[in-house]
DNA sequence: GTGAAAGCGCTAACAG
DNA sequence: CTGTTAGCGCTTTCAC
């Protein structure tokens, strides 16, 4: 019952002046550390501030500074997989670190609501933007998305002079290989999909390479490309599993396609791993750990490539750092119960 | 080349009233509809800012109008399931509909963090706040949550004085046993957690109800509660499948127990859904189409509860409902491949 | 070292 | 129906 009366009027930087015998300017100022102030007097302010519970209003300070300690970020999420909430999850995080929050928003692949988005994000006058996407694609940055910083995530953008992060396809590819051959493996499938995306190309490529490296010959019928999901290992696991010479062991191309595999191996009375080694890509939790023998499989880095983003983004508003930088993130391997020295 | 000298200058709703021959404040108005304006001078004003593609400014909108369009949305995610990109998702549509925007923070279930997210969420000033759970339970709101409005998602608040939303976990437990009981089970079991929380707790309450309104006695040994996750799964399912007397169809918890289930009754030659019908609950779209059959579950609303939330929170800062409501969401029961009529 | 004044882009109050 | 004036809460000149 003490002041409280004007609840609404929040205390700002005017009454924590009057109440330190200070003007308003040498409160910014102590707040800020912008200028010299002398250090009595800057103590005495902040603990004034700390006694009235004041919190800066961002907005008039961003109206000033012509920032909005706020970051867009935009993305084509289809919210089935926890891709999303981990690539958000790293901007914020990264956000964090600048005093800034992130404004997700999400165009549900719809052209339409992009713009929307794009409009909205410009209204509240966003410092600068992530084009993201849940899946590792090539995309166009839209043409709205002027007068902004942009950096892209989780895609290579075509229109140059923007910067972008996306995960070392070929390296995964490399790792996973690597992974099955250290413990032996010689026979190595592959299950695949048969889309040109850039995350299959590299994989494969990968998967070629390190077989190259370790002067093992591919089989090129024990590639087998077909859809993605569960139901696309199955098709990709009987085309490989159902023959004579079959692989001692399988890289998928995700952790969905090794579930699918899974099946058909205990559909054909192979055990995991002792008759057959599995590995995957994503660390989809949902799935690795549940499956039985939990699944080998390489990361994929949606927390660091938000986070990468957004420390870009600061990076190249403040100058410290020009546009068009590109990085390509390495995964990591986890290894879990699913690879084991084939039997032969 | 054109007067885009000053690119940085933002046009602003002073250059629109210059081009158009009028005041600031009739652009004002023009824009906002607040006040009767010439149709035709509307017009002219309109056609005006579209060419000079004027973009209002939120920030400085707001700070008359003290409102920032944004709503922040604090939650403990850990981000493993799709939960959060859905609730998210729902409320952003939820608040895009108030031209709005959402400012989500997850604390990792730290209390340090929550913190300072709050913190961060006031300095934005935004105009309500949403509190969100991922999984269904009961939490107290921070004290430090005060002077803004805030609705609970997927939680009840012991402090009241706050809208809420959960699923309504009583009816998922029955919709779940009457799907079985419709198909013409009476030897159900149930596969649950061991700890009390509010949704082992009500998908109990129905599962008993729904058999007790179908005159079926339930067989306590029918009901097995074990950890969560497929490992859970598993558990529970050797408990109710290794016996003599074995149900025909089992209700599980979620769709991860689900999985633990298939798993045991692939090991015991028992076929899915001729041999046993089971249904889960969650519907993770990454496990209930992976499976072979695909899983028949109960859909969590988390979508609808991140919208119903929002909509709540500016139905209480319009004055238009008082806080303190709370809603019980009704969930979805999606049909796939895993309940058949029994056998026997 | 500190203050006074101006103003970020907009809307509300007060005029006509 | 329209315009003028003031001011949201802060930071930034410019002055001392």
């Amino acid at each position: 019952m003490n002041k409280k009366v004007r609840a609404s009027a929040r205390v700002g930087i005017r009454d924590v002046a009057a109440a330190a015998g200070v003007s308003p300017t040498t409160v910014s100022h102590a707040l800020s550390g912008a200028r010299a102030i002398n250090p009595e007097t800057r103590t005495r302010v902040l603990a004034t501030a700390e006694k009235l519970g004041y919190s800066p209003d961002l907005r008039a300070r961003g109206m000033r500074s012509s920032r909005t300690f706020t970051v867009g970020l935009l993305s084509d999420t289809i919210a089935v997989t926890p891709y999303a909430g981990q690539l958000i999850s790293g901007a914020q995080d990264a956000a964090a670190l600048h005093q800034s929050v992130v404004l997700a928003l999400d165009s549900t692949g719809d052209k339409q609501r992009e713009l929307l988005g794009i409009r909205t994000l410009m209204d509240h006058r966003v410092d600068g933007l992530i084009y993201a996407r849940m899946w590792h694609q090539e995309v166009q940055i839209p043409p709205e998305l002027t007068s902004v910083p942009v950096v892209v995530a989780n895609a290579s953008s075509t229109n140059t002079g923007h910067s972008s992060v996306v995960p070392d396809e070929h390296r995964i590819g490399v790792d996973a290989t690597n992974h099955l051959i250290s413990f032996g493996h010689k026979k190595i499938g592959f299950a695949t999909v048969a889309t040109r995306v850039p995350a299959a190309l590299g994989r494969e490529r990968g998967f070629r390479q390190a077989l190259a490296d370790a002067s093992i010959d591919v089989n090129e019928s024990w590639i087998a490309a077909k859809s993605t999901g569960a139901k696309g290992g199955r098709e990709a696991g009987r085309a490989l599993l159902e023959r004579e010479d079959r692989p001692t062991a399988i890289f998928c191309f995700n952790d969905e396609m090794a579930m699918g595999v899974y099946q058909v191996a205990a559909d054909l009375g192979l055990s995991i791993p002792d008759d057959l080694s599995v590995i995957g890509v994503d660390d989809l939790q949902l799935i690795t750990q549940a499956l039985l023998p939990t699944l080998s499989t390489v990361a994929l880095p949606h927390y660091e490539m938000g986070h990468w983003a957004v420390s870009q983004l600061f990076a190249e508003i403040s100058g410290d750092r020009t546009a068009n930088d590109s990085e390509l993130l390495r995964c990591q391997l986890v290894q879990r119960d699913s690879v084991a020295v084939p039997k032969e």
